[in-house]
DNA sequence: GAAAATAGCTTAGTTACATCA
DNA sequence: ACTGATGTAACTAAGCTATTT
């Protein structure tokens, strides 16, 4: 909780709760997890799956957990705010600008959306999970998806004060925007091996119709020289090697007795 | 300087939800 | 109104690199 305000982090506008029997068995992970367990009281999986979460954290050891995403986008928050020259500078595009009539309502129903989820949470630590309710899927408005397209055109990963900078803008939380980074990597990536994936099964159909005709031009050529024996095997000039001094000589291809055509020395020498 | 621990990032695969035909 | 397909936000696990101890 704290560590949201401190942020001035976007309110978490819905929850992440997973549905009990799901919540039973990471959880069993999270608690017996292996060797791995470090000090700060947790491993990997567990960090990202809290991140941004400032309930969940509040009921870890906040105080401890120096890894988790709020405190890190508190820390670069900060550094952010302090170094106006950082790379926090390409994204200070005014989000304004991407916010048609539409967009604009869509936002402020985000916004309002936003609002009772930090509502929701307000009341003493409250918990969708004990509200029993279900995790609810944020939409992006289309304004928001185009900033982060542009913003992707632009870099298609982010440093730390890039995300935040761009969470601001956009009123999401840093991980929102760190997960919007990340499933559009893999569609781009995705999008890409579909391509390629065309591009090599055309090359293989080509390839296939070169090697058909390539196979039809063999079978005539067999089929000529079949008919055709002694035209075939009668080439017009060959080269031999003389016997004698070992030097390459042409022959003439009319004649079984092959005259041997070389320098007066040499030519005396083979008649 | 080497080794272990840790943090922070990425990708690949998956799940869950919203939307649409 | 219902349903299956699709798109995508969010998550998990595993791997890698850089930094710290």
């Amino acid at each position: 909780m704290e560590l949201a305000l401190s942020l001035g982090d976007t309110p978490k506008p819905f929850s992440f709760h997973e549905k009990p029997q799901k919540i039973h068995s990471k959880d069993l992970g999270f608690c017996m997890s292996t060797g791995k367990v470090s000090s700060d009281g947790g491993d990997k999986s567990d960090e990202s799956r809290f991140s941004d979460d400032p309930i969940r954290v509040e009921g870890a050891t906040e105080a401890s957990r120096k890894g988790d995403d709020g405190s890190r986008d508190h820390e670069t928050a900060t550094a952010a705010a302090s170094s106006p020259n950082s790379a926090v500078s390409s994204f200070q595009m005014d989000f304004s600008m991407f916010r048609s009539a539409r967009g604009k309502r869509d936002f402020e129903q985000l916004s309002a959306i936003n609002g009772e989820a930090e509502a929701d949470r307000g009341g003493a630590g409250s918990d969708d999970e004990e509200n029993g309710l279900a995790r609810k899927k944020l939409r992006l408005t289309k304004d928001q998806s185009a900033f982060l397209e542009e913003s992707f055109k632009e870099h298609n990963t982010l440093n730390p004060k890039q995300k935040l900078a761009l969470a601001k803008q956009l009123n999401l939380r840093a991980r929102q925007v760190e997960v919007w980074f990340q499933n559009r990597r893999a569609r781009t990536k995705l999008k890409q091996t579909e391509v390629d994936c065309e591009y090599l099964k055309r090359c293989c159909e080509t390839l296939t119709e070169e090697n058909r005709r390539l196979q039809k031009e063999l079978q005539e050529l067999r089929a000529l020289k079949a008919s055709q024996p002694f035209y075939m095997q009668l080439p017009a000039t060959t080269l031999t090697m003389c016997p004698s001094c070992e030097r390459v000589v042409t022959t003439t291809a009319t004649s079984s007795t092959a005259a041997f055509s070389l320098s007066p020395p040499h030519a005396k020498t083979a008649s």
